[in-house]
DNA sequence: TTGTTTTATCGTATATTTGCGATGAACGAT
DNA sequence: ATCGTTCATCGCAAATATACGATAAAACAA
């Protein structure tokens, strides 16, 4: 079967693993790259900026939006983008966690500890 | 087409999306947790502390090995696991770039700019 | 109202991911 | 050589992801 079995993880797991999953395809990466440089962005300047259809951009930034780490507030007939800052902390704080331990202690290699 | 446009962008984004998408499965960032917190790890250990049949944990680790995240040595009929230190610092590093932009000036929601 | 601009959503095609049973390859032990 | 253990790979099925043209919806301008 192809459904991902999240239900046999934490909370927490499938949290980072969502993060992850809205910053693994490149156009992600860019946009939100493109929002914490500008602080705010129309959606078709964002649009310009990518080498993708309008609306395959319109499902990337849908992506982002579902795991809040930007948000989208209508101005007129336009859509103003900016990354959500709280959720970006939280999301930069939980991904820090998976490298920690390997900083706090000198890694030991499958090498170095082979009989 | 369904095919990502990765000749579009950089290496620098395609390698980040890349490391991000190893992230991107529960089971991937278990398996980065039980190697970090023990150094090293048999396969089979690996398979026992996971809700998975050992040919998707194998394909799993496989994935986390192509990007660099981790190593395998093979012991006899055992194969041994661990953390490639070096390049999970640059991923670590690449990382937070991503969130740097954000801590070090005062986020401007869209809301605060509207006139 | 009519037309224009802007963006989201729908529908569809194709590629990739996920998951697992079955099988194969490598090794140690007997 | 044969057996059991350990792990990777193959082959398949089902679910997701990616991409885009076409269309709908919302706002403004004329």
């Amino acid at each position: 079967m192809a459904k991902p079995k999240t239900e046999e993880f934490t909370p927490d797991e499938i949290y980072l693993s969502d993060v992850a999953k809205a910053l693994s395809h490149p156009a992600r990466l860019r946009i939100m790259k493109i929002l914490t440089e500008m602080n705010v962005c129309m959606c078709g300047e964002i649009v310009d900026l990518l080498p993708l259809a309008q609306a395959t951009v319109s499902q990337h930034l849908k992506e982002l939006k579902r795991v809040g780490l930007i948000q989208g507030d209508i101005d007129g007939p336009k859509v103003c983008y900016c990354v959500n800052p709280g959720n970006l902390i939280k999301a930069k704080t939980e991904m820090e966690k998976i490298f920690s331990h390997l900083t706090k202690k000198g890694a030991i290699s499958c090498k170095t500890k082979k009989k």
